[in-house]
DNA sequence: ATGGCAGGAAGCTCCTGA
């Protein structure tokens, strides 16, 4: 099973890439984060032409996540439990005995932002709600954007990032929260190649400069962590024509 | 050098992203 997440960063512009790319990886289940596209714009009969039941939940202009899989999914769930939102970033369903959880985990701007502390406070209900979810599906996976880097290697230049957003210790250790419930960074489980990023600015030729960030993750239960096979960053998609200033992050499953 | 680049909606500029 081959599960993989992508910012598309919308998917009205990125809906030729992201098709050609489904044909060519052949993804059994993709997570697709700010979609910037409303539930009734979304465009399902190209995805299902291609071969995937799609799943989303979207709003115009921000945010908007989407499942797409080759075998139906189920009991799918758009909101974060316990935290009133108006913001689309949240999406989970079953997907051949697969609890999915797609998060498009919120920016946060800056440290001294609101959005910081709206971002510390999201992260902290889904670790919430998640904890709640591994135990019903011990056979999990948490894919997305989550605008946060773990650790100095997923960063370009830590010394330039140190606390700023993105890479701020209370973000780091609400990630670290996560794999403490029991999780797994699948890309890790791996030999990787250095200065593996996930995200490239689009200004100062920060991708021709390898000027990156990991961001972008998929986190696996310990009862999945033992069928995974390999991982990778789909590095080609950034060097694309018009492409998403994200690349997606594949991991194989047995 | 708080610059730069991209998408969207609006409408010849602004907000947001990371």
């Amino acid at each position: 099973m081959r599960l993989a997440t992508w910012n598309v960063n919308s998917l009205k512009v990125r809906l030729t890439h992201l098709l050609d790319w489904l044909g060519r990886e052949r993804p059994d289940l993709v997570c697709l984060q700010e979609t910037k596209t409303e539930d009734a714009n979304f465009p399902a009969p190209e995805i299902e032409r291609a071969g995937y039941h799609a799943l989303f939940s979207g709003q115009k202009l921000y945010n908007g996540v989407a499942i797409l899989a080759r075998v139906a999914p189920s009991d799918a769930v758009t909101v974060l439990p316990g935290f009133a939102d108006e913001q689309k970033r949240v999406l989970a369903a079953t997907v051949d005995g697969v609890r999915v959880v797609c998060v498009y985990v919120p920016n946060g701007e800056s440290v001294e932002s609101d959005k910081y502390r709206y971002k510390l406070a999201w992260l902290a209900a889904l670790r919430h709600w998640l904890g709640q979810e591994l135990q019903r599906h011990p056979q999990l996976a948490l894919l997305g954007d989550y605008n946060i880097a773990p650790e100095e290697r997923d960063v370009h230049d830590p010394r330039l990032w140190q606390g700023r957003v993105l890479f701020s210790e209370p973000e780091r250790a609400a990630f670290r929260a996560l794999l403490d419930l029991g999780l797994k960074d699948s890309f890790r489980l791996f030999e990787q190649p250095d200065r593996s990023f996930s995200w490239w600015d689009y200004r100062m030729n920060a991708f021709r400069r390898n000027l990156g960030l990991r961001i972008d993750h998929i986190l696996v239960s310990d009862g999945l962590a033992n069928r995974a096979r390999a991982s990778r960053i789909d590095k080609a998609m950034r060097a694309l024509e018009r492409p998403s200033d994200h690349a997606p992050v594949i991991t194989e499953l047995v």
